[in-house]
Order: C-alpha cells, then structure tokens, then sequence
DNA sequence: GCCGTTTTCGGCCCGACTGTTTTCAGTCG
C-alpha cells in the first residue's frame, strides 16, 4: 500500500512550493490530495491501474500524471527539479513552529541554516539575533528544544484526563466551558487543547491554572499557554449569540470547515467563527447554536466525530447520516484479561467490575501458552480455569462469563492448541504479536490463516499498532476484511488507549466490507474496562451504527451468532 | 494545480495575535 507514501510526496510538494514563494495556491492544491489519499481505504496503485487517479478528490490531470509517475517509477523528477530550486533546510526549518515559507527561506539562503540541528546551535551561540530580532530568537530557541525532547501529539485518554482537570478548573471559578478541537472530534491523538467559554474572565483564569509553565500569548479573545507537561492550550472567549459558529470553528476539522465555508460562499453567505451571514447587506443568519448553521446551509446537524471531510457533508444533505453507535449501546465485551495470565486483577473482580457495569456479558481472554511473557496457560491451566468461571457464573447468574481465549497465531499461522480443544471455548480471538517483523506477505497469510481456522471467531488489534511506539504491520488490510468477510469472522477495534486498533478509516471499510465489528476493552485491570470508551469513539469515527458491532447484541443473540 | 447547475478563467477560508521592516507581513489554527 503506497497510500502514505503518495501523501507524504504531495505534502513535500506543497512545502517545496511554499518555500520556493511562487504560488501559494499551488502549495493548497498539493496538500488538498493528500489528505483524500489518506482517507483512503483503497490501495491507490490499484486506482491509477483502472486510470480513475483523476476521480479522487482534489486529484487534477497535473497531480494524476505525478502521482502515476512515482507509482511506476518510484520517483518523480517534478520533485528533484522543485528541490534544487529550495535552498537545503528550507523545508525541515518549516517543521520548527514559529517559521513559515517566509523565514524559512530566509534563513537558509541568507544565513545558510542547512538543518533544525544547526538552527538549534546557531539560536544557542547568539548568532541570529540580527537576523530574527531579539524576542523572535528566543522564541524559536524554545521552540526548538521543545521539539528536541521530543514533545509531541498526546494519547486521547490522556487528554481526556487532562480537560477534565481543566474544566473542573474553570468550574470550580464559576465559569461553564466546552472542549472543542481534535479532542471534541475524539481523534486518538491530541495535540492541543481548545478551550470556549462566554465569559470574558476565561482568558485572565487560564494563566492562573496550576498546570502553567508560561503563557505564549494573550489578547481579550484568545489566550494561550504552555503547560509544564509540554501541552499548549487555547482559551477563547466569545459571546452568546456567536458560540455555535465558534464552537463549530475551533471543532473543525480544518478540512470540514473549509467545505462549510465554501458553501456558504454558493450562497452569497459567509461563514467566520462568530456568524453565517450575507455577505451583501451583513445580516446575520445563524450563529447562536451549530445546528442552526447546519440547518441554513441545507445540512443536519452532523456529529463532532465525523467532521473530517470524508463524506459527512453529502450525507448530512441527503439525509443519511449514521445512527451513530453509543458506548452505553454495549452489552458485554469480549476481551479482557484477568491474574491467570497477565492481567493484574483477579477473574472475580473483573467479572464483578464487569457486572457493575451494566453488563450482561464478558469474555475472559487470557493468552494462550506460547506467549510466555504473558504467562499464557497450557490446557490443563485453562480446564482449571473453567472450573472456576463455571462456579462465578452459578453465582452471578444471569451474568455470564464466557470461556475464552486469545490464542496467539504463531510465526507458520498456526494457533496453540489442536481444533479439538478449541472446541471447549464459548469464543476465540486470534492475535498476531509475535514475529511482526515479518514481511507483509508473511503476515498476510498469518492473519487469514487464522481467520480461516473454524474455531476462530474474530482477530484482535488487526494492525497491532502501538501509537506513538510503532507503526500498524504491514498487512494487506483489504485482503483480511475481504477474508473475514468470506468467512463471516468479526474483526477487533481494540480499546486500549495505545493501540485503538482497527483505527477509524479500516473500520469503517470493513463496516462497509459488510464485516461484523467488536469493540473491546482489552483490559488488563478492572480500571481498564472503562477503554471501550476509547473504543467507541473510533467506532463512532468510523461511522459505526449498533448494528454494525456484535457486543451490543443480547447474551443469546450473541450466543447464537458465535456457533 | 484544482474547480465550475451562474464560471474553462479567475478565483482559491478567515481572522487573531505578534513583532516591529510603525502599517502590515508572517504564522497559526
């Protein structure tokens, strides 16, 4: 899958023509592309093989001839031609925060800054206080070592944590906020927090959170602060009659936005973070709340979730918007560990915390033996452990614990045990985490062996990606939802705050594939059951209705579903 | 470079804040 890698060309080629200070438009017109090539769930060689590169949105004949280019040939001479225009460094200075096209290009062409490395040195020993002045210097100093320890997107739980901290801050002084941003979105990385409020005291209170290491700026309607963990949050301030038009501003995305914006233009209207207005006579139209801004421009009101461009806009005009799934829609979850593996709390109180719940159902999947590590069990510590899930279900009747496991899919495919022995699980989830380093093709045939084998339900965390650690494996995505598919086994969004795995855009094809989803805690302790939440997010990202996801069925549905 | 039920040319999202090249360019979200 080449996807990522036509994104990043095309990103590389609106900096390169930023930098370069031609057209900034043309810069635009590169970055358009590669976020669609990114919200793709198709391999993009097998479009350019149909000649449809055209059909994507944004793609012109210009960017199809080098896309296909680069496809064939893996390279794309456009490219080299753009960069021996762009002195060296010019782009990577672009990635420091402060410096745009303008000071970039500056910087390396007239005071040959070659790299961020240099930059970083140049700032310490003083020499670019001429060049920048004495504050600009400093800032980009800041900035700079901030990049260099490695300061970067946090996980959504630990955003999550974090505005609760800062609402209940702000709460706790009488003011009433809302989250907005990527976090209101509930992407499963968060780089900033975006904070609104009505009250023109929000701005001055910020400064005051315990949390504040220095404030980056700060004005009658905005401020903004650098926490001592590294994390910048944004307060707006904004009045009554204009938050819905900023609260749907500071939510985005971008993207999304932009497509608001352009609608509102067909209608002779314009639309800013304080109101959607006609642009002829400057008469308000809407502003007070986002589903009245929704609604005069032709569109239902479209959840936070899906506000990424990716179709939402078209569906919220024709009505079809999904009925997005619910955390409380869950019934049961069907993967967790308890002490007979690694979890670290003990099968009764995770069925219990389970219970607690609401729900009707767990699935205890502890790991089978050859994940040493994780104190996998051998059969006969499995048929003791059914002894007991068999005496807790006398005792918690109606609840159930189903008997269960995830079974590692070895190097060959393979699973631990013989298909006999399987036979005794009520449910098995196959996962790969052993030997990831193998080529695609491996892993490929690793996966769908494993969802070809008559015991296996579903296969957990698919990518086995680790945010932030490591990148998903490179398996053929499309060829494991078209297996699962055939064989009618489910596949996993894993809720574990690290892993969120399938993400949004391959649950969303396997969704449309017609595949059968799970959304799972894979929790490790009974703190962790609370990870479908996180789960669910993706699922609502991901355009998933109850339907789409088995757990929220009933105890015999469900049941039924797995024989 | 892309795009068009008014457009195949002439547009391209919009505003806040900062620093300072004191009237606006640069950067950001």
């Amino acid at each position: 899958m080449k996807n990522k890698d036509v994104a990043e060309l095309l990103e590389k080629l609106s900096l390169l023509s930023e930098a370069s200070g031609e057209d900034r438009f043309k810069a635009i017109a590169y970055r358009r592309p590669a976020n669609s090539i990114k919200n793709l769930s198709e391999d993009i060689d097998e479009i350019r093989k149909r000649g449809e590169l055209t059909q994507i949105q944004y793609v012109g004949e210009g960017i199809a001839k080098k896309i296909d280019e680069y496809l064939r040939t893996g390279k794309l001479e456009f490219l080299d031609r753009l960069e021996k225009k762009v002195p060296e460094g010019t782009v990577e200075l672009m990635e420091v925060s402060g410096i745009g096209p303008r000071t970039a290009y500056k910087l390396s062409k007239e005071y040959g800054v070659k790299s961020i490395a240099q930059l970083r040195a140049d700032l310490g020993a003083g020499k670019l206080t001429d060049a920048l002045g004495e504050t600009m210097a400093k800032r980009l100093l800041e900035s700079v070592e901030k990049m260099k320890t490695g300061q970067s997107r946090m996980l959504l739980v630990e955003a999550i944590y974090l505005s609760r901290d800062l609402v209940g801050y702000f709460t706790s002084h009488g003011l009433k906020v809302d989250v907005a941003g990527s976090l209101r979105r509930g992407r499963s990385t968060i780089g900033d927090l975006d904070i609104l409020c009505t009250d023109k005291e929000g701005a001055e209170l910020l400064v005051g959170f315990p949390g504040v290491d220095r404030v980056i700026e700060k004005g009658p309607t905005r401020t903004s602060v650098f926490l001592k963990n590294g994390v910048q949050v944004d307060v707006r301030v904004l009045g009554k009659e204009e938050y819905g038009a900023a609260l749907l501003y500071f939510t985005g995305s971008k993207e999304h936005n932009i497509v608001l914006r352009n609608l509102s233009i067909e209608k002779g209207w314009k639309l800013n973070e304080y109101e959607l207005s006609d642009v002829k006579t400057g008469k308000r139209i809407a502003g007070k709340t986002e589903t009245e801004i929704y609604q005069k421009l032709g569109l239902a009101y479209i959840p936070p979730e899906l506000r990424e461009d990716r179709g939402e806009i078209e569906a919220a005009r024709e009505g079809r918007l999904p009925d997005l799934i619910d955390v409380g829609d869950l019934r049961g979850d069907l993967q967790m560990h308890s002490t007979w593996s690694d979890g670290a709390d003990e099968l009764e109180r995770m069925a219990r915390a389970a219970k607690e719940r609401g729900y009707e159902y767990i699935a205890i999947t502890d790991h089978s033996f050859s994940v040493g590590i994780a104190n996998g069990l051998s059969e006969e510590r499995f048929k003791n452990q059914w002894k007991a899930i068999d005496e807790l279900n006398d005792e918690l009747k109606p609840f159930r614990i189903l008997k269960a496991v995830e079974a590692e899919v070895r190097s060959d495919g393979n699973l631990d045990y013989d298909r006999s022995f399987f036979e005794n699980f009520d449910f098995v989830g196959a996962s790969i985490h052993q030997a990831y380093r193998q080529s695609p093709e491996k892993l490929t045939a690793r996966a769908v062996k494993a969802l070809s084998h008559p015991s296996v339900d579903v296969l957990f965390h698919p990518t086995n990606r680790l945010i932030g650690k490591r990148d998903g494996n490179p398996i053929d995505l499309p060829k494991v939802i078209a297996t699962a598919r055939e064989n009618g086994k489910m596949l996993e969004i894993d809720g574990s705050p690290m892993r969120l795995d399938l993400d949004e855009v391959w649950a969303r094809k396997a969704m449309e594939e017609g595949v059968t989803l799970l959304i799972d805690s894979d929790a490790h302790s009974t703190g962790e059951l609370e990870n479908v939440e996180y789960g669910t997010i993706v699922g609502r990202r991901a355009w998933l209705e109850k339907k789409d996801v088995a757990n929220t069925m009933p105890l015999r549905g469900l049941l039924k579903k797995l024989s």
